[in-house]
DNA sequence: GGCTGTATAAACATAA
DNA sequence: CTTATGTTTATACAGC
C-alpha cells in the first residue's frame, strides 16, 4: 500500500490525513491511520503530532499568554455582565457555579480539542484566586466601561447620521443619499453584528484568542456554534432568505442552543477541507475552510447590500421585489427614507436584536447549567489540576488533529456525558466496536449529547453503520438519499465537517457493505433505508454477557479518575433503558453493569431535540414493513425476509416479534 | 492465531 | 469529461 503519495494527488483530504494525522492519526494513534504502513504509522503519526502540537498544546503558559487569557476572560465576563445588566438577570452565583463547574469539564473536552487554548476556568485553576480576582475585577471594570462607551458611541454615531441625513433630506441627489443610507445601514448592521458577536463570544466561554476583529469578520468569531464551513450558511441565513437581521440572530441562537440549523443544506465544500488547512489556522481563522466562493458569499460584494437579498428588500416587514441593486437602492430611498417611520423601525430592530441577544444569553446560560449539572460532577477539579497537559496527551495522543479544528470550531465546554470521555479517550474513529454495540442507544446518547457533537470537533463514538441508521431512522420516511445522509452527518457532528472525502467514502462503503442498508429506487432517485432485522442481526452479541467488556470500557474511559457519578452517567447514556433518561444517579452505576443489554429495554429513546425527525418511531414490525415497502433487490431475501408487512418478522431472526416499542434499539436479546 | 466487525483507502463501474 | 453514487477489494486494528 503506501498509497500515500498516490492518494495525495487524488484528494487533499487523504494527503492531509497522512501527513498530519488528523483523522487516522487521532483515531488510534496511528493504528488505523497507519494502515498505509504498519510500522511507519505510529512513528509518522507521532512525529507529526508532536511537532505540530507540541508547540502550542503543552499545559504551561507563558506569562504573556496568561495575561492574554486573563484579558480574554475579562472581556467575556464584561460582556456577560453587560448582558446581564441589560436583561436584569444578574446572577453572580449562577455565574460562579457555572464557571467552577465547567472548570471540571475543561480537562477533557477542552484539552482534547484545543490544547493550545486554556479556558478561563482553567486559568482560574492555574492562578491563585486572589490574583485572578484582582485582575479580573480590574479588567472587568475596564472592559465594561469600554464596552459601554463603545456602544454609546456607536449609538451616537448612528443618531448623528440619522440627523444629518434627515437634514440633507432629499435635496441631495439620490445617489448620494443612497450611499449615505447604505453606509448607515451598514453601520447599523455592523453594530448589530458586533453585539451578536459579543454574545456569541459569551457563549463559547472559555474559548478565546479569536480576534475580536470588527466588521471584517463578525461572525467568524463564532466558533463553536458554527463550524467554519457553516459560516456561509449562516450568512446566507442572514442575507439570503430575505430575512431581517433578527432572523439571522435567531438562527445563530438556534445554533447555539442546539438545534440543527447550520448544515441543513450544508454543501460540504467539495473536498476542500483537508485537515491541513485547519492546522494552518490555529487561531481559528476559518478562512481556509471557506472556499473562495463561500467567503465571497458573505463578504460584501460590490453589488450587494445588507438589506438586499434574493431579489428582495429585507427591510423588516418589507419584501418588495427588486430587480437589481439599483432598483433596490431606489426602493430603499423611497420606501425607507429617513423618516420617523424608518427610524422607529430601526429602533425596533435594534431592540429586537437586543432582546434576542439577551434571550440567547439566557438560553445559553441555561444550557450551560443543564449540561454541567447533568454531565459534570461539581466535585473539585483536583484530578485535573493539570488538565490540559495531561488530558491532551493522554487522551489524544495526536492532539494535533484537534487543536486546529477546535480552534476553528471552538470547543464547547460541554462534554458528552459518559461516553464523551470514552470517545475522547479512544479518540478515534468510531472505531470502538464495543462502543458500537454498547452505544446502540445511539439515539439516546445522541440526543443527550447532540449539542456537544454538533459543536465539538469530536468524533462520535458510534460506528458508521449505527450513525447511518440513526440518520435514516430519524427521518419520517425512514429513508434518505446518500446526500441527505451526508448532510445529516455534517449537521449533527462537527467532526464530519471536515475530511469529507474520507468519511463520505466510509459512508458509502458502509451502505454497500451492510445488508442492513437497503437501497431503494425512488421517484426522485435512490434512497437508502434500514432493514432493522438485518441490523439487529448483525449486531454482535451484546455485551450483556460480557461484563469484562463493560468493565474494560469503563476503565478505559476513565482515564484516571472517573467518579461514580461519571460512571453512572456513562452507563446511563449507554443504557438508557435502565435509567430514566435525564437523571443520572450516581448510585445506579453499579446496577448498570449487570444490566446488560443495551437494548433490553427499550425504547424510549429521547430523540434528538432537533425534532426534525419524528420522535415517534415505529415499532419494529412497522419498520420492517416500511423498509420493505420498497421493492428491493430480492437478493438477500432469505436473510432479511421481508416478512409480512405487519406480521411479526421472522421469529428466528427477530426475536421479539412483539417488539415492544423498542424502536430501534431493540433487542438484541433475541439471539442470545 | 483465527474470527469477526469496523475503519480506511482506493480502484472501478455507472449514471447524470 | 466530471461528478456523484455504488460496489468491491485490500489492509490494519481491536476484541473475543
Amino acid at each position: 500500500m503506501m498509497v500515500e503519495s498516490a492518494s495525495e494527488t487524488i484528494r487533499s483530504a487523504p494527503s492531509g490525513q497522512n501527513g498530519v494525522g488528523s483523522l487516522s492519526g487521532q483515531a488510534d494513534g496511528g493504528g488505523g491511520g497507519s494502515s498505509g504502513g504498519g510500522a511507519a504509522g505510529p512513528a509518522a503519526g507521532g512525529a507529526g503530532r508532536d511537532s505540530a502540537v507540541g508547540a502550542d498544546s503543552n499545559g504551561e503558559m507563558s506569562p504573556a499568554e496568561l495575561l492574554h487569557f486573563q484579558q480574554q476572560q475579562a472581556l467575556q465576563v464584561a460582556r456577560q455582565f453587560l448582558l446581564q445588566q441589560a436583561s436584569g438577570l444578574s446572577s453572580p452565583g449562577n455565574n460562579d457555579s457555572k464557571q467552577s463547574a465547567s472548570a471540571v469539564q475543561v480537562p477533557v473536552s477542552v484539552a482534547m480539542m484545543s490544547p493550545q487554548m486554556l479556558t478561563p476556568q482553567q486559568m482560574q485553576q492555574i492562578l491563585s484566586p486572589p490574583q485572578l480576582q484582582a485582575l479580573l475585577q480590574q479588567q472587568q471594570a475596564l472592559m465594561i466601561q469600554q464596552l459601554q462607551e463603545y456602544y454609546k458611541k456607536q449609538q451616537e454615531q448612528l443618531h448623528l447620521q440619522l440627523l444629518t441625513q434627515q437634514q440633507a433630506g432629499k435635496q441631495q441627489p439620490k445617489e448620494a443619499l443612497g450611499n449615505k443610507q447604505l453606509a448607515f445601514q451598514q453601520q447599523l448592521l455592523q453594530m448589530q453584528q458586533l453585539q451578536q458577536q459579543h454574545l456569541l463570544n459569551l457563549q463559547r466561554q472559555g474559548l478565546v484568542s479569536l480576534q475580536p476583529s470588527q466588521a471584517s469578520g463578525p461572525l467568524q468569531t463564532l466558533p463553536q456554534a458554527v463550524c467554519p464551513t457553516d459560516l456561509p450558511q449562516l450568512w446566507k441565513g442572514e442575507g439570503a432568505p430575505g430575512q431581517p437581521a433578527e432572523d439571522s440572530v435567531k438562527q445563530e441562537g438556534l445554533d447555539l442552543t442546539g438545534t440543527a440549523t447550520t448544515a441543513t443544506s450544508f454543501a460540504a465544500p467539495p473536498k476542500v477541507s483537508p485537515p491541513l488547512s485547519h492546522h494552518t489556522l490555529p487561531n481559528g481563522q476559518p478562512t481556509v475552510l471557506t472556499p473562495r466562493r463561500d467567503s465571497s458569499s458573505h463578504e460584501e460584494m460590490p453589488g450587494s447590500h445588507p438589506l438586499y437579498g434574493h431579489g428582495e428588500c429585507k427591510w423588516p416587514g418589507c419584501e418588495t421585489l427588486c430587480e437589481d441593486l439599483g432598483q433596490f437602492i431606489k426602493h430603499l430611498n423611497t420606501e425607507h427614507a429617513l423618516d420617523d417611520r424608518s427610524t422607529a423601525q430601526c429602533r425596533v430592530q435594534m431592540q429586537v436584536v437586543q432582546q434576542l441577544e439577551i434571550q440567547l444569553a439566557k438560553e445559553s446560560e441555561r444550557l450551560q447549567a443543564m449540561m454541567t449539572h447533568l454531565h459534570m460532577r461539581p466535585s473539585e477539579p483536583k484530578p485535573f489540576s493539570q488538565p490540559v497537559t495531561v488530558s491532551a496527551a493522554d487522551s489524544f495522543p495526536d492532539g494535533l488533529a484537534h487543536p486546529p479544528t477546535s480552534a476553528a470550531a471552538p470547543v464547547t465546554p460541554l462534554r458528552p456525558p459518559g461516553l464523551g470521555s470514552a470517545s475522547l479517550h479512544s479518540g478515534g474513529p468510531a472505531r470502538r466496536r464495543s462502543s458500537d454495540k454498547f452505544c446502540s442507544p445511539i439515539s439516546s446518547e445522541l440526543a443527550q449529547n447532540h449539542e456537544f457533537y454538533k459543536n465539538a470537533d469530536v468524533r462520535p463514538p458510534f460506528t458508521y453503520a449505527s450513525l447511518i441508521r440513526q440518520a435514516i431512522l430519524e427521518t419520517p420516511d425512514r429513508q434518505l438519499t446518500l446526500n441527505e445522509i451526508y448532510n445529516w452527518f455534517t449537521r449533527m457532528f462537527a467532526y464530519f465537517r471536515r475530511n469529507t472525502a474520507t468519511w463520505k467514502n466510509a459512508v458509502r462503503h458502509n451502505l454497500s457493505l451492510h445488508k442492513c442498508f437497503v437501497r431503494v429506487e425512488n421517484v426522485k432517485g435512490a434512497v437508502w433505508t434500514v432493514d432493522e432485522r438485518e441490523y439487529q442481526k448483525r449486531r454482535p452479541p451484546k455485551m450483556t454477557g460480557s461484563p469484562t467488556l463493560v468493565k474494560n470500557m469503563i476503565s478505559g474511559l476513565s482515564y484516571g479518575a472517573l467518579n461514580a457519578s461519571y460512571q453512572a452517567a456513562l452507563a446511563e447514556s449507554s443504557f438508557p433503558l435502565l435509567n430514566s433518561p435525564g437523571m443520572l444517579n450516581p448510585g445506579s452505576a453499579s446496577s448498570l453493569l449487570p444490566l446488560g443489554h443495551d437494548d433490553a429495554g427499550a425504547p424510549v429513546e429521547p430523540l434528538p431535540s432537533n425534532g426534525s425527525s419524528s420522535p415517534p418511531r415505529l415499532s419494529p414490525p412497522q419498520y420492517s414493513h416500511q423498509v420493505q415497502v420498497k421493492e428491493e433487490p430480492a437478493e438477500a431475501e432469505e436473510d432479511r425476509r421481508p416478512g409480512p408487512p405487519l406480521g411479526p418478522p421472522n421469529p428466528s431472526t427477530v426475536g421479539p416479534p412483539e417488539d415492544r416499542d423498542l424502536e430501534e434499539e431493540l433487542p438484541g436479546e433475541e439471539l442470545s
